[in-house]
RNA sequence: GGGCUCGUAGCUCAGCUGGAUAGAGCACCUCCCUUCUAAGGAGGCGGUCAUAGGUUCGAAUCCUAUCGGGCUCACCA
């Protein structure tokens, strides 16, 4: 039992006894640094079955948790606020016990308990990955490791648009204007090159768009009527029909593909359990939908069409099988949810990471599946992220105004080199050494940067100004975590020690009581699908290390324990830091 | 127009299920490197929590309306 549910209780008891009252919940906070105290019980709910005066109240049932909880050393009550002292020694205890943890606040998963499906990136074959792919990626990681963490077995996967006119299209271009080139041919990254493909298709597109509306056609005919998109769509019926040399091209291209987004994938950071592509997804569904009819779930329109009534939830009717008997994609999502399960039994729960824009398919989906009737569809969530906007405003793929992933990853190592050599830090490594520290540092001032705002929130990302590596930054906390390292180096003194019959320092104290709620940081995190608690957890932590760090002298204490209970508490908020950040999926470097 | 969502310091953001005088960082101004890494610390300046009502012992937080930004309302994916 949990100091707060010993006082939670014995609160309770006091009331009972004082006042012959029922208490239902106590609320307990930690005691704000202006007073003194370490806990504070606040009184004014229990004025609802507690006639009286709150300070009289507080006084009485103070007085009480003194008698009957021997970590209480003193208490004061201001307004409505009992504020509690708590012992050292507790804190010391607690710290004792943490000490050697390994892994300390994660929560193992039990076996046999549920699985939760956390899908994320779900990119296109057309192009590379972008920065709103680089949040989406570091979003779906953090929240997989945080689950974890957080006692539930994850399986990441992605789904992969890898099928449909997009991906035609960068194959017609290659045809017409590729000349045969390869990644090994051209130096490209496979992405890239399929990329540059696509652009050039709409090029094209367009120049032919102009020569038709010159020669009198309307923007509308001429957008229908171009030959190299009725070449693409060509293309389409054939990879539908099974065209071996339409079917042998798309799958050299793809393959091209996934080895350059592999490659980002590794420098990020991120990694899969499992992969689903479209092109064996697109057909699910349409049995479902029959069970769904069959069921009365759906219904059958005049023309043939299959619908849901969502008009009961306050939405409308959805279109879940066209007329023609083809599915939408809501057709196929419900088929792939379902198609999942099946994979993997242990399934409890599904976490969808994709931009808020699909908001309302989702509420859409999460509904029909519930009206199908699964158990696991109550856990189901969308992990609904804001865009990442840039100053010039949207980015737009046609317009050139996307920031490229891998570019952004290389520029941000170049930055965190410049400064670094600004500041004469690293001096006496070799370059090997020294690069992989920048591209730590600058890697992680990227991830720090997009997971410390709350997902549903827009981004506003300066790519000119790049990331700054001062205050809230992942730079400055992994500067924290490399500090410590050289404490730790230095120590010549044994830290197993445990150390007892010192007093706290207040500095000392706050750090402790920071430590003990991570646990309870990375349950709200899993809860809320949030990293940003955790990343604003981890600058807090920090922030308090920092004053800590200039404030209290560590080799020159007073006593051998207080020098070796300090490095010892040095160790301890590393090992946290370092816990933290592996949650965002951002590493610390030793040095730096 | 309907639905969803956001609006907190000049800027970027915290603020847990309603709780004490709304907190950080950047920027600006003062101090602090012969001691453990100054990418740091201590302090100052800066707020009608978009606006107006309501709920109650108490509201940035909950409810309603209004204003402003974004997204969405396809037999597209």
């Amino acid at each position: 039992m949990t100091l707060q549910q010993t006082i939670s209780g014995q609160v309770k008891a006091a009331v009972k006894e004082l006042y012959s009252a029922n208490l239902e919940s106590v609320e307990l906070q930690g005691t704000r640094k202006e007073f003194e105290g370490d806990i504070t019980v606040v009184v004014f709910p229990m004025l609802r079955v507690v006639k009286g005066n709150p300070v009289q109240i507080g006084e009485a049932v103070g007085a009480y948790l003194i008698e009957h909880v021997e970590e209480i050393t003193s208490f004061n009550v201001v307004k409505g606020f009992l504020n509690l002292v708590i012992a050292d020694q507790y804190y010391l205890n607690f710290f004792t016990d943490i000490k050697d943890v390994k892994q300390y606040g994660f929560v193992t998963p039990k076996k046999g308990g549920k699985a939760v499906m956390v899908e994320y990136s779900s990119p296109n074959t057309n192009k590379p990955l972008h920065l709103g792919h680089v949040r989406n990626n570091l979003l779906g990681y953090a929240v997989s490791e945080i689950i974890k963490a957080s006692g539930k077995k994850v399986y990441k996967t992605q789904i992969i648009n890898d099928r449909g006119i997009h991906i035609c299209k960068s194959m017609v271009a290659w045809q017409k204007f590729g000349d045969e080139a390869t990644p090994e041919s051209t130096g490209l990254k496979g992405d890239k090159l399929v990329g540059n493909f696509y652009v050039k298709f709409d090029q094209e597109y367009k120049s032919e768009i102009s020569e038709l509306i010159a020669s009198g056609k309307t923007e509308d005919e001429a957008k229908k009527e171009a030959s190299i998109l009725m070449e693409a769509q060509e293309m389409l019926r054939k990879w539908e029909a099974g065209d071996e040399d339409v079917v042998k091209l798309w799958k050299t291209m793809n393959s091209w593909v996934y080895a350059g987004f592999d490659e980002t994938y590794k420098s990020l950071g991120v990694d899969f359990d499992s992969y689903y592509y479209e092109s064996n997804t697109y057909l699910l569904g349409k049995d479902n939908i029959e069970e769904g009819l069959a069921s009365g779930v759906f219904f059958k329109k005049g023309d043939g069409s299959i619908w849901c009534d969502l008009t009961d939830e306050g939405l409308d009717e959805k279109l879940v099988l066209r007329s023609d008997g083809t599915s939408v994609y809501m057709t196929q999502d419900i088929g792939t949810a379902i198609q999942r399960v099946k994979d993997n039994p242990d399934i409890g729960g599904m976490i969808y990471t994709v931009g808020n824009e699909q908001d309302y398919h989702f509420k859409v989906l999460f509904l029909i599946l519930k009206k199908l009737g699964y158990d696991w569809s109550k856990n189901l969530h969308h992990l609904s992220y804001g865009m990442v906007d840039l100053p010039s405003g949207k980015m737009k793929s046609r317009e050139g105004t996307v920031v490229d992933a891998d570019e952004l990853i290389i520029e941000m190592a170049e930055t965190a080199g410049e400064i670094s050599k600004e500041l004469g830090k690293l001096e006496g490594y070799s370059e090997e050494e020294k690069n992989s520290v920048y591209k730590t540092i600058g890697l992680g001032a990227l991830k720090y940067f997009l997971l410390k705002v709350d997902p549903k929130k827009r981004i506003l990302f300066d790519p000119s100004e790049s990331v700054d590596f001062q205050g809230n930054t992942g730079p400055f906390i992994q500067y924290t975590y490399a500090r410590i390292q050289a404490i730790i180096r230095k120590a010549d003194f044994d830290l197993n020690d445990s150390v007892k019959n010192i007093t706290l320092d207040g500095k000392e104290k706050e750090l402790i009581k920071l430590l003990e709620v991570y646990p309870e940081i990375i349950q709200n995190a899993a809860k809320d699908l949030s990293p940003a608690i955790i990343a604003n957890y981890t600058y807090d932590l920090v922030k308090g290390y920092n004053s800590f760090f200039q404030n209290v002298s560590i080799f020159g204490a007073d006593s051998e324990a207080e020098k070796i209970f300090r490095v010892q508490l040095s160790g301890v908020v590393g090992a946290t830091i370092k816990s933290a950040f592996g949650l965002l999926g951002v590493e610390v470097p030793e040095r730096m």
